[in-house]
DNA sequence: TTATTTATGATAGTAATGCTATCATTTAAT
DNA sequence: ATTAAATGATAGCATTACTATCATAAATAA
C-alpha cells in the first residue's frame, strides 16, 4: 500500500489549491528547483511559468505573489518535519532519547521520500535553511501572523518545547531554547558550508559535529536544572 | 573633545565613499530609516532618492544596488559593534565578566550614539535584527565573501570565540557558541516581539529575559568543560 | 585668476518585474 | 447535452532596477 501524506495547509496562503490539480502541482514541483537553483531573490513567476511551459496569469491563479509561495512551501515543511519527529520518535519512551532523536531530524540532509512526488524533501530542506527565516523577517509578520501563516512552525516548536520540559520540568525556557536549536541547526549548516569561519566544523563539514554541538548545548543546559 | 569614530569600510562595498560627502552621509542616514520604515524589501532607490531630494542616478553613484547597500550597513554595524564590546569590556579581567557583558550589549536596545551624526545605531540595530541575515542568506555569498563582506561580522565572532575559550580553554565549539549567541540574541528578539509563542518572554517582553536566557545556554555549556 | 577636474542635478530611456484583465478553448461535472 | 470550472493566449500597465547623457555648480590645481 502507498500512503499518500497529505499535509493540512491553510487555506489563506493560496487561491487555487496547488494540491488538487496538475498545475497547481507543477508549480510546487518546480517552484522548489527554480527557487533552489536561482535563489529566492532571483526567483519570479514568469520564469516559473516557463519552467512548467504555462504562462504568467496560470501562476497567479494559485498563488497572489512569491512571497505567498514561500510561506507556504515553509508552512508545508514544517507540517512534514513535525510529522516526520512525531513518526520517528513514536514509541520512544525515555524524553532524551527523543530529544537526540529531533535534534538528529532538525540537523540532517533530508532524502527526498517519495511519498509526495511533486514535493522534493531534499530539496526543500536546503531551501528552507538559506531562505526560511524570509518568510517571516518581513514588515508583514503581524498580518501574515494573524493569520496563522506560521502556526506549523509555532507547533513543531511547542511540541520540541514539550519534549525538552520532559526531559528537565524545571528548565525555564523550553520554547526558546526549542526555537533555537531549530534555527541553529539551519545557520550552522549554512555556515558551515558558506562562512565557514563562524563556525567550528569548517574542516570537517560534517553534519555530525553540529548535532554534537546542539546536543552539547541543550543536554548541559537541561542537565542543570 | 569631540571624538570621531571612523569605521574603515571595505572599499568594494560602495563605488563612491558615501562618508565623503553630504549626499553620501544623507544616502546613509536615510536609507537606515526608510528601510525601518518600509523594509528592505519594499526599500528602493527612488523611494531614497525622493527623501533625501535628490535624484535615482545619484544613489547609483555610490551604490550598485540595494543589497550592497545593506551589506555596507550590516558591516558598518559589525565594525561598530566591536569596538563598543572592546571598548566597554576594556579593563575587564574576569572573563566571565567580560562575556556577560558581551551578551548584554548583543542583546540590548542601543541608544544612539551621537557620535556619527548620520548613522542612527538605535534605528540601524532594529534593522540589523530584522534584514541582516538577509545580507549573507542569498545565492552570492560565497563571491562576497571573497570579497570580504563579511569580515566584520567574522571578526566579532572571532572576539566573542575568543572570550569564550578564555572563560573555559577546553570548550569544543567557541566559534559556533559565538555565532549562536550572536543570531539568538537577535532573533529571540525579533521572536518576542512578533511570533512570542516561539520564546518563553511573550507576557514579559523584556530584554533582560533573553540576557538571562543566553548566559543560562552559555554559563552551563562552560561551566562543564 | 583661469582652467580643469569632480560632484551633483535633470532628464530620458530601456528591460525586467509584478501584477490585472479579457476572451477563447479545453476539460470536468450535472 | 449543457453548464461550470480550469487553462492558455495575449495584452497592458505601473513600478523597479538600472544606464546614459548633458548641463551646471563647486572644489582644486595651474
Amino acid at each position: 500500500m502507498k500512503l499518500h501524506l497529505q499535509i493540512k495547509m491553510n487555506e489563506a496562503l493560496f487561491l487555487r489549491n496547488p494540491e488538487g490539480s496538475e498545475l497547481g502541482k507543477n508549480i510546487l514541483k518546480h517552484s522548489i528547483q527554480l527557487i533552489f537553483k536561482a535563489g529566492f531573490e532571483a526567483f519570479t513567476f514568469k520564469k516559473l511559468a516557463e519552467d512548467i511551459g504555462t504562462t504568467e496569469a496560470g501562476i497567479y491563479r494559485y498563488f497572489e505573489n512569491k512571497h505567498k509561495l514561500l510561506v507556504y512551501l515553509t508552512a508545508w515543511y514544517w507540517g512534514w518535519l513535525e510529522f516526520q519527529i512525531s513518526f520517528q520518535t513514536n514509541n520512544i519512551k525515555d524524553p532524551t532519547v527523543k530529544l537526540k532523536r529531533v535534534i538528529k531530524l532538525l540537523a540532517s540532509a533530508v532524502e527526498d521520500d517519495e511519498q509526495t512526488s511533486y514535493i522534493n524533501e531534499s530539496l526543500l530542506h536546503q531551501i528552507i535553511i538559506t531562505e526560511g527565516t524570509k518568510a517571516y523577517l518581513t514588515k508583514q509578520v503581524g498580518e501574515d501572523n494573524k493569520q496563522q501563516f506560521f502556526k506549523p512552525y509555532k507547533d513543531l516548536c511547542a511540541v520540541i518545547g514539550k519534549i525538552i520540559l520532559e526531559c528537565s520540568p524545571k528548565y525555564k525556557y523550553p520554547k526558546s531554547l526549542a526555537s533555537t536549536i531549530i534555527e541553529m541547526a539551519h545557520f550552522q549548516t549554512f555556515f558551515m558550508n558558506n562562512l565557514p569561519s563562524l563556525t567550528d566544523f569548517g574542516k570537517i563539514k560534517k553534519e555530525a559535529e553540529i548535532i554534537a554541538f546542539l546536543n552539547d548545548i541543550v543536554f548541559t543546559s537541561l542537565k542543570k536544572s
